[in-house]
DNA sequence: ATCCTCCATTCTGCATGCGATATATTGCAT
DNA sequence: ATGCAATATATCGCATGCAGAATGGAGGAT
């Protein structure tokens, strides 16, 4: 009996991720408006566990930022300002660029190649002015550069900022446009040619420009 | 009655903290030695606590990358390869880089003469070959201007890399130097000018140099 | 003798119960 | 009527109990 190679996905969630996963989309798509107070005892009811994995959950939401437990008064929702992008984006750019850096020197045909086709799709997401696919397909593309770096710590970095940056997606502060994928493409070009200075400094700014985007909304 | 104006330090410790910070330096120093199989009811009784917080302590403690959770099967001490610190110290320096340029245009003077202050016991403690002391006031004089900054991604991001660095500290795979100690007043100098360029780059290659050091010292 | 199988033990993950503390509501006094 | 105080309620943090699964060992079969 031939098994699947790639078999290693467990089919059931355990309780906690299953409560993790919930908590966390409901804050990063709005569900749970900021400053709300979390009544853990609702939220297991609604979905479906018991209090333990919930609060479990919401120990993590709360390391990363996204929710402040008060020990004996409250736990709520944090208010995201929507300038908080000053702050959110220059650390990730930061370490997204240093993934560029790593991934240059040792990144492959194949995973070019992935690259070059997600660019594809995002340009069309784009293009359809289908954002939440743009952002999720933009997500794809800079995590396949983290995941060429094979490197744990920048991985636990990284993830929570991203999982900020889709909040402010939501919450209208960031938006994507036809120029980041050029800026794409050009960062393709200089993984391929394993330029780690120029793929960093195209990543990084590629991570800063929707500051400027914002400021000049906002002027 | 006067009360203390810096009044905020909750005196008791929840369970939960307590289990989080003992079971973390365990690791770190080498109590809980790499591949180690967790039995997390020994533990609670070690620590004096229930199940229930050394669990959710573990849960962070897996997120950092200390351990490893296995659902159903067991909880390990993740093992580390000294020369992890090709992996950790990149990302880190990246965001230590980033922090002084943002503390470089908003750092007052007092903060900078705390930094001095730090630079000078660091400088003692390196003299006198006290090197854990030296790694403790080195992690004060980083989190100061990481402090400065302001910016809880930044703080929720350097965190976990920074106990990473203790760890391989304690396994000697990071070593500090006098050198350090003119890089940080270097750091200072750029600080105070308010170059925020100068500042980045001196941060960054203050974090890169233990990388150097210890590949020459493998060769 | 070695390998397979079955059983027992242990441990993990989850649910729930309990004590303590903050908050809300109600009553009283000014 | 308003402000304060005291009680009641709700919720949080922690401890413990319980079910399911995995590991280790023993016994039997080849």
């Amino acid at each position: 009996m031939p098994i699947p190679a790639d078999y290693a996905a467990p089919k059931v969630l355990s309780a906690k991720d299953r409560a993790f996963q919930q908590i966390q989309e409901w804050i990063i798509d709005g569900t749970l408006l900021p400053g709300e107070k979390i009544n853990d005892n609702q939220l297991a009811q609604a979905i479906g566990v018991s209090r333990t994995p919930v609060r479990e959950a919401l120990q993590i939401l709360s390391l990363q930022g996204f929710v402040s437990m008060k020990p004996g008064v409250a736990t709520t929702i944090i208010d995201t300002d929507p300038g908080d992008i000053h702050k959110l984006l220059p650390p990730l750019a930061a370490l997204e660029a240093t993934a560029a850096e790593l991934a240059a020197p040792i990144i492959d045909e194949a995973e070019l190649k992935a690259l070059e086709a997600l660019n594809v799709n995002f340009d069309a997401a784009i293009r359809s002015g289908d954002a939440f696919t743009a952002l999720k397909i933009d997500e794809q593309f800079h995590a396949l550069i983290v995941k060429v770096c094979d490197n744990r710590y920048m991985n636990s970095a990284i993830a929570p900022l991203q999982a900020h940056v889709r909040r402010l997606f939501f919450r209208k502060s960031i938006i994507l446009t036809r120029e980041s994928v050029t800026e794409h493409d050009a960062l393709i070009d200089a993984l391929r040619s394993h330029d780690a200075g120029n793929a960093g400094r195209i990543a990084q700014g590629n991570w800063l420009r929707p500051i400027t985007l914002y400021d000049a909304r906002e002027a």
